[in-house]
DNA sequence: ATGACGTCCTGCCTGC
DNA sequence: TGCAGGCAGGACGTCA
């Protein structure tokens, strides 16, 4: 599941490769992904396109070409995109292809097909739902502790599902908000305007810190995640909760339980995060 | 304002 | 061994 760190792993290994180049073909092969505009007209206004500059929005990869166009990516679940050679075979869960102008190409892939590709002029991007909606970057400098205990005091939602609403925050997933979570030693059922201060700013140091140490590490590879070189990732390694259900603690030993709140698998632990 | 649930989709896991 | 059925999950829409 990309979230920011494997999202920000997927820019850094991309940028230095396509910064500069031209897109010199389309090739869509499942044409649903493609969310804006029709198919002719996507191959028709990439084409030619220069890549300028690629950056990260939430969750959202965001490149920047010329004649004030944007390429936005969403992989959600399972999607990736990968820089390789021309001859490169075609894995089945290729979707969209692009020609670059030495040779190489650039594929999106997404095994489930929840991924989503826009291709928006800039002046347009704060009318698309979803992007335009987002909240604040949590590596950023708006999200602060205060920031972060002002918004709290708020929202009378549980804390879990309100990490994981990316208009509140963007950019956390079901992996990073669990390992904050044990972090911070909040259970991830407390009700947000339940968190003192001092929780509140053990929430936010945790909360960058496995962000950032995420991305150190190259992302999380619980099964799919590659990046733009079609490498796994190593936080999967040094994860405290996520995916460890019945295994020990690694802070008191105590064994990881496993619930769902608010309709997503919630790991934690017991004594760590008491109610 | 909040939450619950359905939808999308396919590989994997479980049970028979 | 093989098959059926359930499950997972990010975002979004709908309904209560």
């Amino acid at each position: 599941m990309p979230e920011l760190p494997e999202v920000e792993t997927v820019m850094r290994t991309l940028q230095p490769k396509l910064i500069g180049l031209k897109i010199i073909a389309a090739q869509i092969l499942l044409p649903k992904i493609i969310r804006t505009p029709d198919i002719d007209e996507f191959k028709e206004k990439i084409t030619g396109r220069k890549i300028l500059k690629i950056n990260r929005r939430g969750k959202y990869l965001l490149f920047i070409l010329n004649d004030g166009l944007n390429l936005l990516f969403h992989l959600r679940m399972t999607g990736n995109l990968v820089y390789c050679q021309q001859d490169e075979p075609l894995s089945k869960y290729t979707h969209l292809v692009l020609a670059l102008d030495n040779s190489c190409h650039l594929r999106f892939a997404d095994m489930r097909q929840f991924g989503r590709i826009w291709l928006v002029p800039a002046s347009s991007m704060n009318s698309l739902s979803g992007f335009k909606d987002l909240g604040v970057e949590p590596l950023g400098a708006v999200f602060t502790t205060s920031y972060l205990k002002k918004e709290l005091k708020r929202r009378h939602v549980r804390i879990k599902p309100l990490l994981l609403d990316q208009t509140f925050i963007a950019g956390l997933g079901n992996i990073y908000t669990d390992e904050a979570l044990h972090r911070a030693k909040i259970n991830p059922e407390r009700l947000a305007t339940t968190l003192n201060p001092r929780e509140i700013t053990r929430l936010h140091h945790a909360i960058r810190d496995v962000l950032q140490e995420g991305i150190e590490n190259r992302g999380t590879t619980v099964r799919d995640f590659i990046d733009g070189n079609g490498r796994p990732g190593n936080y999967q390694e040094l994860l405290r909760v996520y995916n460890r259900e019945g295994k020990p603690c690694r802070r008191c030993g105590q064994n990881i339980l496993r619930k769902k709140i608010g309709g997503r698998s919630s790991y934690y632990c017991p004594a760590c995060q008491k109610i």
